[in-house]
Formats: C-alpha cells, sequence, structure tokens
DNA sequence: TGCCAGGCCCTCTTTAGGGCCTT
C-alpha cells in the first residue's frame, strides 16, 4: 500500500513555544497516492491568551478558545490520527517546534514514524521561479483552489497538501529518467530538500539506486 | 527604550550578516 503522509499545520499564540507560545489550533491532512483520505481539526485550549494581532491575523479569539478542548487532549487525538504517518508542515521547523512541545505537554509518547519534511525548502528547490515561497503566494501562483480562510489550520494544511501533491508531481515529471519507475516517496522529498539545487537529479538518481539494490537484496 | 525564535539560504561567505518563512 502506497505510504500516507501527514500534512499539518498549527495556529499559534506566537512565534516560538521557548517563548511561551502555545498552540490554539491543529490540523492534519492525511494524503495517500496523492488522495486526500482523511482530516483532522481542532482548536485547542492552553491557559495562554491570544494577542490582538494574532487574533486578526488568524479569526481565532480567546472567547473561541475558552469553549475549545483541553491542549494536551487534541494532541493525544492528533497523535493517534496521524500515528505511523511521515510528516510534511510548511516551513516544517516552525511546526515541528510547536508539535514536539505540544506533545511533551500531553505526555504523548514519540513517534518514530513521525519524522518531517518541509514545502518551503522543497519549492526553494523545485519551484525557483516563484515570486517567493509563502504558502498564499504559491497557492496563487499553482492556481490551487482556496481552501477557506487563509491562517486557519485546515485550510492551510490543505493548501499544504495540494501544493506537497504538486511538488511530488513535478519531481516525477521532470526525473522520470532518474526515478526509473519509483515514486516520490517522503523518504526522497526528505533528501530533496537538503540537496543543492544543482544536485537534484543526482539525489533523485542515488535514491532510484538504493531503493532497486534493496529491492533486489530481498 | 528596544529587543526578544529558529532553521535555512544566499553572498559582497565560512573568523558574517541579512533575508526568508512560520504565528
Amino acid at each position: 500500500m502506497a505510504e500516507t503522509i501527514a500534512v499539518i499545520d498549527f495556529e499559534t499564540t506566537g512565534m516560538s513555544p521557548s517563548q511561551g507560545a502555545r498552540g490554539t489550533e491543529i490540523a492534519a491532512v492525511l494524503l495517500r497516492g496523492g488522495e486526500v483520505v482523511g482530516q483532522y481539526q481542532s482548536l485547542m485550549r492552553s491557559d495562554v491568551m491570544v494577542p490582538p494581532f494574532i487574533e486578526r491575523l488568524t479569526g481565532i479569539s480567546n472567547a473561541m478558545l475558552r469553549k475549545a478542548p483541553p491542549a494536551e487532549e487534541v494532541m493525544r487525538e492528533v497523535s493517534e490520527f496521524t500515528r505511523g504517518c511521515a510528516m510534511v508542515a510548511h516551513n516544517a521547523s516552525f511546526d515541528r517546534g510547536f508539535w514536539l512541545a505540544e506533545q511533551a505537554r500531553a505526555a504523548c509518547a514519540p513517534d518514530p514514524a513521525h519524522r518531517f519534511a518541509c514545502t518551503v525548502l522543497l519549492s526553494r528547490r523545485l519551484l525557483p521561479d516563484a515570486p517567493n515561497h509563502r504558502l498564499g503566494t504559491l497557492a496563487s501562483w499553482l492556481a490551487i483552489d482556496k481552501q477557506g480562510r487563509a491562517h486557519r489550520a485546515l485550510a492551510d494544511a490543505l493548501t499544504t497538501a495540494h501544493l506537497l501533491r504538486h511538488l511530488q508531481q513535478t519531481v516525477a515529471e521532470r526525473y522520470a529518467a532518474e526515478l526509473a519507475g519509483h515514486t516520490v516517496s517522503h523518504a526522497l522529498l526528505a533528501e530533496l530538500q537538503i540537496a543543492t539545487k544543482t544536485a537534484l537529479a543526482r539525489c533523485v538518481a542515488r535514491h532510484a539506486q538504493r531503493l532497486a539494490a534493496n529491492t533486489d537484496a530481498t
């Protein structure tokens, strides 16, 4: 069966857990074989106030969060929802930081499958002609249908999922010869996101050779 | 008073600095 990738997005009270910021909403979209096969979204309540700027940006208010389920309960649910999935986020260092911090608060057992790939890093390498690599700009530039209000978790996660699908298709078409029939897996994306731009084709070819060698060995 | 993140990329670089991207 094709691997399942979980595309996640956090809305938060600030830029970094190290500064005391907390998640206010999380969404996870499951992609399998390029199709959306599941989605999860929930507001999450913590004891941290939403600053006015963030409330205007996301539309998530302190009043909304007072009625939301506790962050710990939400993290346990979304951890179970994404169990066994490789992860993707737009600017993954940001979401990964909140993911780890909120998981730790909720005493969720770390899932070794939860390795992150980043659509910012990938789009910088694969879409160098884009005006910039903000999620909204890339969505407009690639004519990705609007998925709802930007800066809400599910809308941004769905947009990122469509962007990821476009990036996978780009790799599949541009490096069809190097791929030699192999699919564009999360593992390959993780290698491409840290490859130099001039080494992308060689990176794909090496990856395909390793897969072929492993297949031969089994 | 002004500043406060962090990981990555690019270049006028690597003994550094500035910009991008996320809320």
